[in-house]
RNA sequence: CGCGGGGUGGAGCAGCCUGGUAGCUCGUCGGGCUCAUAACCCGAAGGUCGCAGGUUCAAAUCCUGCCCCCGCAA
């Protein structure tokens, strides 16, 4: 049971190492600009693959978990499927289910464990391959990948390397683990923190925070929501900036030019590196600054008119 | 048919409503000045105004279709 572009490596490695019975993905949404219906990426390979796709609208109260139990499958592998599961489909499959979640647990349970990672500053995250039990995330691990966290990691590069460890679990730890030699070891109570659904809302820079911090988010947050303030009415998009150390009031213009354009924070400043306005590519700050002159020791960002 | 913005010398923008000389801030090239600079001064090159039709004496500008990029929303 899988939905994003995150759980396709997973499929791929339960493809290497079993047979697929049935593949549970979300309903068809449409998606994007224009709304136009869009089929999840993990229904896309399993159709490609030929596998049956199931799509059921609601799994809570619903005899969906008859219809797995039929199946007869040994174990269900869950990867990001974005719902949760009800204890009677979790005992569905012979064997349970598994979940791959892309965080170090017990850090980090709930939706968004990458980007929090990054926006919390740590050293390094990873994936862990757990038995679901009925709570968010709270299951006994089977076993774990790091990764470190490097300075210019986003959630895209994060994304990707983890979605591949979440693979490697599958492809390594799932039979060793259906064969008994991989016993799920109980979450530690301590170092619980959740990881909530990310909102656009998280994505706006405050200048009062400290640079470091809205550094991370522009990290954290790329490539959605993005981090963002307003600029004469409307959202500029930061896609790329640094910590530097100039001191002013935040949301003072410390600098703007070929450098980037220096904004003072709570702590530090923040050098807005690559930028995008709307309706707008993502350009550099300095051809922003060709065609949207700053002046030093102004303050044009977050308000809605011009505000000081 | 979800809403909306945009495609103008190499970059970023203005001009479009109120058709009629291609503008601004940079960059590039040449020259000058300075101990020095993202400095300053002088000069130059460089544009099928996304594509295709239409209206008109005349279209970057008005009309129609198409392509491409992006913001919102998810």
């Amino acid at each position: 049971m899988g939905t994003p572009e995150f759980a396709v490596r997973s499929l791929e490695a339960c493809l290497d190492v079993g047979d697929v019975v049935a593949v549970v993905t979300q309903p068809d949404k449409p998606k994007g600009r224009g709304q136009e219906l869009a089929i999840s990426p993990v229904k896309a390979l399993a159709q490609q693959r030929g596998i049956p796709v199931l799509q059921p609208p609601k799994i809570r109260g619903t005899p969906f978990h008859e219809e797995i139990r039929a199946l007869r499958p040994e174990v269900g592998v869950v990867t990001a499927y974005g719902k949760i599961l009800p204890q009677e489909l979790l005992d569905a499959p012979a064997r349970g289910c598994v979940n791959v979640h892309a965080s170090l647990l017990p850090r980090f349970r709930g939706a968004a464990p990458i980007q929090w990672a990054i926006a919390a500053g740590d050293a390094k995250t990873g994936v862990c391959l757990m038995k679901m039990d009925a709570g968010l995330d709270t299951g006994p691990v089977i076993d774990r990948r790091e990764r470190p966290i490097g300075p210019e990691d986003t959630s895209a590069t994060l994304h990707d390397a983890l979605s591949a460890l979440g693979g490697e679990l599958i492809r390594q730890s799932l039979p060793r683990y259906l064969r008994g030699e991989l016993q799920p070891v109980p979450q530690p109570p301590e170092g619980v923190v959740l990881a909530p659904l990310i909102k656009k809302e998280d994505g706006r820079l405050d200048f009062a925070r400290p640079a470091a911090e809205l550094e991370r988010r522009t990290r954290a947050f790329h490539p959605w929501p993005g981090t963002y303030t307003s600029l004469g009415g409307k959202t500029l998009k930061v896609v790329g900036s640094r910590v530097g150390q100039g001191r002013g009031g935040p949301g003072e213009v410390l600098e703007a030019g070929a450098g980037g354009v220096e904004v003072a924070c709570g702590e530090g400043s923040l050098v807005l590196l690559t930028v995008q306005p709307e309706g707008k590519r993502a350009m550099s700050a300095r051809e922003f600054l060709a065609g949207h002159p700053l002046q030093k020791g102004s303050r044009p960002f977050g308000g809605e008119s011009g505000q000081t």
